[in-house]
DNA sequence: CGCCGAGTTGAACTGAATCAAGAAACGTGG
DNA sequence: CCACGTTTCTTGATTCAGTTCAACTCGGCG
């Protein structure tokens, strides 16, 4: 059993077929930092799986870059709307670190999905599972400081401030990399 | 075929039996404006859909009320963590009109979806609908004006303006009550 | 060495919050 | 149907968090 199959197994308990279904329909690649996995205004044709490494969704707003999510090693990564609407979206997903990514596309899931009810039940809990993660993070912008973003992310991710440059940080929290820079200067 | 039935059914086509088994669990209920759907710091049991009326997802945030979600006829209404999660959640909901309401147990849900792929897939399809509306509502929190979120709600919910007191609009905007008065002021 | 991008620090500016009065709308009871 | 009180909305003055712009520092690297 591979790392990818295990994480999704956690989800909901997977039979010997339905493994063996995911199994013959996911790849795994050794990726450099900086690769593209998803590319701005294309359809985001698969899902990943981040064995190891750490990604970054991002798009440009007015010219600047905008950091939408954050994902590390365990973590599953997508531009969501457009794997979900499979519609282009504007945001781009990249490697800040060398990664083990496994992926998986839409039309082999969608396969799955028809063709396996446990694993159509699998997707349902994927895709609850990233919308209870973006409830948290809208609920965090809504009505808290910057501050107090800052701290949570502290407190939920501390790994991620190590390894993620301090812009793209700042702009995932919603302010500006000044802003970002006083805060942490106030200890 | 009932409107709540129908509304499903525009997801992903259900067969006769799939209808009937739906048809078995769900309730219609007449109820009055300012009905309490959910309370607070409850786990939210049922989803709900509404044939026609008005509802308001909304917790108090520091003792001020906060708007979180507003839904409308043809809207499907949950405290959407809380449901998923099967946990207490602060967030409440109540109808700001009166309203006719669909409801199906979180309960009678997973019996359903355990019995019927097809309405599994329907799961499947409804929280990722979910989470497309949530994340445009996140796209627009994180980089826009106050103006520029009242303009597309405008846009796109221009009714809602009518029938919710500017104070939640306010809130659910992420902005104090004087500042959409004086955002309104401004033709 | 000196360049370059990332981060820091400072000062001025601004959008929005807050505090405080009024004005308008609403609904309830007489 | 009107009078009154309550809630909602508006308007004004002030304050504040966070942005912007600009200069400077630091560490890595050709």
């Amino acid at each position: 059993m591979n790392a990818f199959i295990d994480a999704l197994s956690r989800f909901t308990p997977l039979s010997e077929a339905g493994q063996q279904a995911m199994a013959s329909v996911c790849h795994r690649h050794e990726l450099p930092k900086g690769y593209t996995l998803v590319q701005s205004d294309t359809v985001c044709s698969s899902i990943y799986y981040l064995e190891t490494g750490l990604s970054r969704t991002f798009y440009y707003k007015d010219g600047r870059d905008v950091t939408d999510w954050l994902s590390a090693e365990g973590d599953f990564v997508v531009s969501i709307v457009s794997f979900l609407t499979q519609q282009p979206d504007r945001r781009l997903v990249q490697l800040l670190e060398p990664s083990v990514v496994w992926s998986v596309s839409y039309r082999d899931l969608e396969i799955l999905y028809a063709g396996y009810h446990e694993l159509e039940r699998l997707g349902r809990l994927l895709v609850s599972h990233g919308l209870i993660l973006m409830q948290q993070r809208f609920d965090d912008l809504h009505f808290e400081s910057a501050a107090a973003r800052y701290e949570r992310l502290m407190a939920t991710h501390p790994t991620l401030i190590q390894r993620v440059p301090q812009g793209m940080i700042a702009s995932y929290l919603g302010v500006a990399p000044e802003t970002l820079s006083r805060i942490r200067a106030q200890h």
